[in-house]
DNA sequence: GTCCCAGTTTGATTCAGATCAAAGTGCGGT
DNA sequence: ACCGCACTTTGATCTGAATCAAACTGGGAC
């Protein structure tokens, strides 16, 4: 079967992620130039995007979809370094060869450019080369909060963590609310997610939904029945806490 | 009994991280303006340089000496989630707020800029610009390092990654050997960086010594007796080796 | 429909590292 | 020289999560 993009070729003024990704900060002239340049590349769920050592050809903005960075130990053992959900961005100025796997946990749709002329462009744009630094330091941040939850937190601390981290940046409706929360990896990637077992995940899973917090009947959804609960089953400080 | 720096005010151009840190890629020109700005600062082993929430009044590059990022859970659980070794910077473009601690682990002088007048000169600089980027993604590539070893690494496999760690980034004499390798941490502190505890640290540095791997009589210096032995004992890849 | 298989749950057992508990060690201060 | 205290080592025991081992579930192919 041949998959067709479920974004086809469309202007970056309707795009989803205009005012997050890379070109956030562009005005009207800037945009024009990255529209003529990108192109828009899908990927079946499990698919792999770029394997590690490999040279960058392109860089990429996720526009819908999620993809998993991940490193391997000689005897198997992995570890994903970070979750790549719409907006964020693969591809540094710079480095010409990923250190890393990436691959699509869900059906993905990336918006990609070519990198000699996206970099010549970086150049060029304070804007973009602005906002591309934005963009390493929310990651550097992020990975620092997941070494403390690899390093410290317990299997059920990680779990909450991880599906409070979620809900945090899926959509909501009007109210705040979210229905159901879609869960992009299976057990086993979460597993490599969260420093864990697949077993652990599963058990810790159930017995968040035993004690309530949470309910699911399929794999693929759950339900945040207790949000406080979850939170304090994060490990947090319940201080410094963001708007969402 | 007062601390006197052990660098007095004194020129950029014989700075030994000149060729290293924020100011790597400047000419003289700018090299001026940076050295009218600059202080001095040092601190005591222990001695803490940022709180966690604190705004960022300063920036600086380490000179000489150690420092470390650490993130706490509210049960006081505690995360190394950095190492800042001379060269390395504290702070960032646009953040206001620390979201660790920073700590210094050895005696420790910083080369300080206010932070005002610096971010307005990185705006005008794309040299230093250009250089703190790389910086950060250093930074970031370190972290998910980091992140495989905390999640997926042994006991045993920590420590030996740290002991190579340190090797790899410290002075080597004419032949590229290393006579004695300063340990810049307790053994706590060491338990922190690595996600263990100190009783565990301890073991496998024992357990490491009583294999001829290493070898130590004080808790300041190691000996590496086997290089090879220890890079077998990281986990990591033996391919894709760096030039050190 | 029913077969298949990847993904998941559940249970039993093991084990690496945590925790608890004393001793040791060595350096800075007097 | 001795004391004190922070840091380290060593030993005994415990435990959370890994490992091993079946069974179960549900969606896609035919």
């Amino acid at each position: 079967m041949i998959i067709i993009p479920k974004i086809a070729v469309s202007s970056c003024t309707s795009c989803p992620i205009r005012h997050r990704a890379v070109c956030a900060r562009c005005d009207a002239d800037e945009l024009e130039v990255l529209d003529a340049m990108k192109t828009y590349r899908s990927f079946a769920a499990g698919d792999n995007i770029l394997w590690r050592g490999e040279p960058f050809e392109f860089v990429a903005s996720v526009v819908t979809g999620v993809a998993a960075l991940s490193k391997t130990l000689e005897d198997g053992r992995t570890q994903m370094v970070g979750l790549l959900l719409p907006s964020d961005f693969i591809g540094r100025p710079g480095r010409d060869e990923v250190l890393f796997d990436v691959t699509a946990t869900t059906d993905l749709t990336l918006c990609c450019f070519e990198r000699a002329p996206f970099e010549k462009l970086v150049n060029e744009t304070p804007h973009i080369a602005h906002r591309l630094m934005e963009l390493a330091l929310d990651e550097l941040d992020a990975a620092r909060d997941w070494m403390l939850l690899l390093g410290r937190k317990t299997a059920r601390e990680k779990i909450a963590t991880f599906i409070e981290l979620l809900s945090r940046r899926s959509s909501k409706d009007a109210l705040g609310r979210i229905e159901k929360l879609a869960m992009p990896m299976t057990r086993d990637q979460i597993a490599n997610y969260l420093g864990l077992t697949l077993e652990t995940v599963s058990r810790q899973f159930n017995a968040l939904k035993k004690e309530g917090v949470i309910d699911f009947s399929d794999r693929k959804n759950v339900i945040i029945c207790d949000l406080f609960a979850l939170q304090e089953a994060t490990g947090n400080d319940s201080d410094g806490g963001l708007v969402p």
